[in-house]
DNA sequence: TTAATTCCTTATCTTTTGTTAAGGAGCTGA
DNA sequence: TCAGCTCCTTAACAAAAGATAAGGAATTAA
C-alpha cells in the first residue's frame, strides 16, 4: 500500500531503504467520506496526505462563495501546504469529492527528515518547486486567458479529462473563475448544438 | 555591495564566511537601463538577478498585451524562476522600469551550490516555499476578489504604496487583471470627486 | 414507485468590463 | 520654447458576466 507512496516519491528523489523506512513508520492510513474535510479554513492544519483513491478539490471560500485552486485524485499529495510552511491557519479548505483513502503523515515529520537526511531537504526543495510551477501556470492562464479561452484549454488538456467525468461542472465553474451558469453558456457558444 | 545580497539571505539562511565567499566569486554586476529588457519571452535564461537600484515589471505577454505577475524593487531577487527549474525557454519577460543596477549570478551556480553546502539547498528549498507562498495568495486574490476588490487591497497595502508611486497605472492595470480604461473607471467609482 | 435532491440549462435583467476613439495634462528632448 | 511623447481620463457602444428564478433530467432515498 505504502509502495505507492515510495513510488511516487522517486519523481522527485532516490531514497535508500533506511531512507524511506523513516517515513513509512511515520504514516497512518485513513479514509473519509464524500463530502468530508480534510482541511477547514481557519484550522491550523499541518498534515499531508497522499490519495490512494478517490478525489478532492482545494478551495478557498469568501461570502458564501467557493474557487477552487485544484483538484487532486489518486496517486498525488494534497495539503494545504501553505499552512503548513507558515504554521498560520489554513486559508483554504480541502474537501472529498469521492470516499477517499489517503495515506497520512505530518509536515512536522518531514522537517524532522531534513535534518536527519540531506536527500528529504532535497525533497522539500523539488516539492515545493514542484508547486511553484503548477501555480505559476495556474496564475499565468488566469491572468492572460479569458474564461471561454480556459474552458477550451481544460477541455483540451488530457491530464484534465478525468476531472470533467468525475467532478460536477459547478466545480469547473469555479476552478475557472466564473459562475456555474456562465460556464453553461460558454459551452452551448462552442459546442452549438 | 554585496554585503546588501549577503543581508537578504539572512532571511533565509545563515552562512559562515566560506559558504558565503562560494557564491560571492560568482557574482557579477550588471546595470540596465529603463525599458531594457532582463528576460524575453521565448529565452533560455537561467540568470538570477538581486535588484541593488531600480525596479523591474515581470509579465505575460499575449497577442500583444501584457499582464504582470509581479513588480520588483531594490533588495530582492528578480528571475525567471520556473524557467531556471523547467530549463524550458521562458513564457515570461522582464523588463526595467527604472534604471537598474544588478548582481547576477546563474541558477546553475546554485545548483552546483546544492551539492557543496547542505545550506544552500535549504536556501533553495525556502526560496522555493518563499515563491510559492508568493503565488497561492496572488492566485487566491485572482480567483475571489473582484477588480474592484482587488484595487483597495493594493491600496491598503503598504508594501505596495511605493508601487503606486513609482509605477504607472497602466502595469497596476495589468497587474490587477484589468484594462487601464475599466482602472479608471473604478478609480472614479471609490474615489467620488 | 414516488418523492426529494442534485445538477445543468435557459431566460431575463442588471452590472461590469472590453473596445475604440478623443482629448488633455505633464514630462522630455531637440 | 515647442513639438512630440507618455499617460490618464472620459464617452459611447458592444460584449460578456453576474444575479435571480424557473424548469427539467438524472440520481438518490424513502
Amino acid at each position: 500500500m505504502s509502495d505507492r507512496l515510495r513510488k511516487y516519491l522517486t519523481h522527485f528523489i532516490e531514497l535508500t531503504d533506511l531512507e524511506w523506512q523513516a517515513l513509512e513508520q511515520q504514516l497512518t492510513i485513513k479514509t473519509i467520506n464524500k463530502k468530508d474535510f480534510l482541511v477547514q479554513k481557519g484550522q491550523k492544519t499541518t498534515q499531508i496526505g497522499f490519495l490512494l483513491s478517490g478525489s478532492c478539490r482545494v478551495f478557498y471560500e469568501k461570502d458564501g462563495e467557493e474557487w477552487t485552486t485544484y483538484f487532486c485524485f489518486e496517486n498525488s499529495l494534497v495539503a494545504a501546504y501553505l499552512s503548513c510552511i507558515t504554521g498560520q491557519p489554513s486559508t483554504l479548505s480541502i474537501q472529498a469529492l469521492e470516499d477517499c483513502q489517503l495515506l497520512l503523515f505530518d509536515y512536522q515529520t518531514l522537517t524532522a527528515l531534513y535534518q536527519q537526511f540531506p536527500v528529504y531537504e532535497t525533497f522539500g526543495r523539488k516539492l515545493a518547486e514542484y508547486l511553484f510551477m503548477g501555480l505559476d501556470v495556474r496564475l499565468a492562464e488566469q491572468l492572460i486567458l479569458s474564461p471561454e479561452e480556459r474552458y477550451l484549454k481544460f477541455l483540451g488538456s488530457p491530464a484534465k479529462r478525468k476531472i470533467i467525468e468525475r467532478i460536477p461542472q459547478q466545480y469547473i465553474a469555479s476552478y475557472l473563475g466564473i459562475t456555474p451558469v456562465s460556464l453553461s453558456r460558454i459551452r452551448r457558444r462552442i459546442i452549438p448544438v
